[in-house]
DNA sequence: GAAGAATAGGAACCATGGTTCCGTTTGTCA
DNA sequence: TGACAAACGGAACCATGGTTCCTATTCTTC
């Protein structure tokens, strides 16, 4: 079975076509593991290639990583998707920002892709706007349900998702939890009955 | 007039005292503008005053921005204080952690420390405490009044404030606000009167 | 199974940025 | 005002880590 995607792609070699994948692998555990600053030579070390194949397969870090956290959005994607077809539309969207966070917290190139601007990030940049529009029907369908606070926009989730990561592997001791940050956002999501408390400004 | 802690230091030659107080005012504001990897460089030419000086004074980057952090963290400290002379405890606290985001949002080496685990800040540490014990006192009354979660912990704080961090300067376009971060963690933070939403987890 | 192109490997290269060193300058004190 | 310690300046040093380059090794094909 051969797609026209993969013949596009100019035949490699059986070697090439192994590393490559070995390369990938490596790159998504270092990553994961270590953040953006992990080093290229440790994926290649992990793959057990030199660096130089490496840098045949994929340009630079940036693109690499960029890689790595598109495919993660997309993921992220596919799980808006699925949260949108369960019934209670709250229900659906406190789950996908758990199983997100979840995702989130094994994986610190994540995390710094949600912190950071960095030209590594902005080949993820598409992945992250296709991720949005799913996000935004969960939303929209939540407060239509009247679960979601009204003034509620989808940008704001990025930001809020970005401060959460901040909560994982953080300077905070005592072994944080971020899903403890996670409802108290929550909480402050939810449409609220009561008059909304005053504030400073 | 001469306080024992200046002459514990040591009498400084006149142009040190003078270059040291450059250096702490270049260092603030060049940090403050680019954060934690601002460079040793950048301080000494802002100071007008050679890199070797700034060595001089300060034995390396981790210590001099430890020492500047410090500083930030002790004012948050009194501001704190201030905070638990006014009469509503809710007010108070909002007033202080907008006070405070108003503070970091215009310093980035100050939002580092709050997102980063590093040598730098660690010399901050005890300041730090020192602030916490404050706002502990401020959190308790709080929820005496009723205004505060029960279930909200001192050690939480931090992990939140953490998170707003991550929303000024963060890779979000549109003119993210971190005030508006702020309004959603408020809300998440004041007692309900209602139950709770249920939680996946 | 030999030739040639594709691929691998990893030492060497280079830029960055913290830190040190030492010859020069300056403040202080008699 | 002269002498000397203290302080200055900034070129040079060094470690780190991304990227390149060139030789050696494999596939693949005939």
């Amino acid at each position: 079975m051969r797609t026209t995607e993969e013949t596009a792609v100019r035949q490699l070699r059986a070697d090439a076509r192994r590393n490559r994948e070995r390369i990938l692998t490596a790159a998504a555990e270092v990553f994961g593991e270590q953040g953006a600053d992990a080093q290229m030579d440790d994926v290649a070390r992990r793959a057990g290639v030199g660096v130089g194949t490496v840098y045949r397969h994929f340009p630079n870090k940036d693109v690499l990583m960029g890689e790595l956290v598109t495919e993660k959005f997309t993921s992220f994607a596919e799980h808006a998707r699925e949260a949108l077809a369960e019934d209670d539309a709250w229900e659906g969207f406190c789950g996908l920002l758990y199983r997100t966070g979840e995702h989130m917290s094994e994986n610190a190139a994540l995390q710094d892709a949600l912190r950071t601007t960095s030209a590594a990030f902005e080949y993820a940049e598409p992945a992250r706007r296709e991720m949005d529009k799913a996000l935004e029907q969960l939303i929209k369908r939540a407060q239509r349900q009247g679960a979601l606070r009204k003034d509620f926009k989808v940008e704001e989730l990025g930001m809020l998702m970005g401060g959460l990561c901040a909560s994982m592997n953080g300077p905070f001791p005592d072994q944080q939890d971020w899903r403890r940050h996670l409802q108290i956002l929550l909480d402050g999501l939810r449409a609220q009955p009561t008059a909304r408390s005053k504030r400073p400004f």
